[in-house]
DNA sequence: AGTAATCTGTTCAAAATATCACAGATTAAA
DNA sequence: TTTAATCTGTGATATTTTGAACAGATTACT
């Protein structure tokens, strides 16, 4: 046990359901809710209890034998495994449409993400504020970026400058782009891209209703013998 | 052989990928490219090529042994695949900000979703036109997607009534639900729900971040010995 | 105290997924 | 024609991911 807390080497499968948990956890930690078992959390989020655990387990257990998860200890250490325990700054670069929804989401911040910047090369869109943050110049990004110490930057600018604002916010030190724009990013090793695609989600979606049933039947039988 | 098209009993994983094969290959349908072999187009998007002719096994084989991919054959069978190779009108519920990005996103339409709805509760944005649509009150939803055959709809509205607006779409037909409300939704089994998760992703990247390093090196050197 | 119920950590088996390997087809060039 | 180089379809294999099972711990209750 020991708590070893190597977060890395975690299954990638793992690594898309810790956010789920805190997710969940938080939202009973505003309820007041004290403990959970692994049963009722996992039910909650329609997995297995047996999955959650070996999820769990991969950072050394969070309770014991017989005792329920406590929501507060919970929620800080998966906080701190995810890494939004402190605030990571962030920018976003491309202020059409999706760029302002996204600077309009109060949910970021709230998660962890406060938005440091939010640059265009349109001189139009330039001094708007959104949320009490006026729409910067793009040739401002490097600075803030450097001054602030951003980590992640959102990249909702066309497909044919996304590479160019990639290669430029990893340039200005920035080591982790969630890319909105509909091409592949080439970047150095030490930098994590996470492509969030609008349309393949729709598409992915649009192939099960064209298939006529939901991939799982969801009227199982709750038989979880754990 | 024989192309059974039987699209259903399809890995989930492959679901998830089809829509990327097309995208890629709309792109290269536009820059004039007319064939494209499995290890181009793999290679691409980033994955293995035998993944991706495993992937078009499961439809029974666009091309014949010795000969690459035509990409105009590709791109008509999987959007036939998928389903978007006639329209799938689309109502947007709830005209935020999100709500109003994604109406304003010209790819959606583009890539087979029409938009042929908008809907906010509230009065003050009723009327208010997007591309040239105007945001409609919600009690007109069940009229128009019964008249319109609305066979996807997205709610962009606050969590506390994702539920409701789910129950409603589903009483009126819909049976693909584009969940961006940070709940879960009850549906019955012949209803697709996929739920798009903004912060998750968000944690995710953060996670790798913080780790320091992409889960996947990049530097690999490329033998694929196929 | 004793019993039953609940719970986690952990191991092991099953299922899903990704990767390898190669036969046979096709083309291009010598 | 023959050889070499590509290429897909496909079956076998390795890896990842999920699910089931259970030992030992803890609590609640009789």
């Amino acid at each position: 046990m020991e708590r070893t807390i190597r977060s890395c080497d975690v299954p990638e499968a793992t690594i898309q359901r810790l956010p789920l948990y805190l997710e969940k956890l938080k939202l009973l930690q505003g309820i007041g809710v004290e403990d959970v078992s692994s049963r009722q959390l996992a039910e909650s989020l329609d997995i297995k209890a047996s999955q959650l655990r070996h999820d769990f387990h991969y950072f050394g257990g969070f309770s014991r034998p017989g005792r329920p998860y406590r929501v507060a200890i919970l929620v800080d250490a998966l906080e701190q495994i995810i890494g939004v325990d402190t605030p990571v700054p962030t920018v976003i670069v491309g202020a059409g449409h999706l760029g302002q929804a996204l600077a309009n989401y109060p949910g970021l911040e709230l998660q962890g993400f406060p938005i440091r910047g939010i640059f265009d090369a349109n001189p139009k869109l330039q001094g708007l504020e959104i949320r009490g943050q006026a729409i910067r110049d793009l040739d401002e990004l490097e600075t803030v970026c450097r001054k602030e110490g951003v980590k992640i930057g959102v990249i909702t600018v066309p497909a044919t400058s996304a590479q160019d604002v990639a290669n430029r916010l990893v340039a200005a030190g920035v080591t982790g782009l969630m890319n909105f724009a509909p091409t592949e990013l080439k970047v150095p090793a030490h930098v994590s891209v996470r492509h969030e695609r609008l349309s393949v989600g729709f598409m992915a979606l649009s192939f099960k209703v064209k298939c006529g049933q939901s991939a799982r039947a969801k009227t199982e039988i709750v038989t979880d013998k754990d």
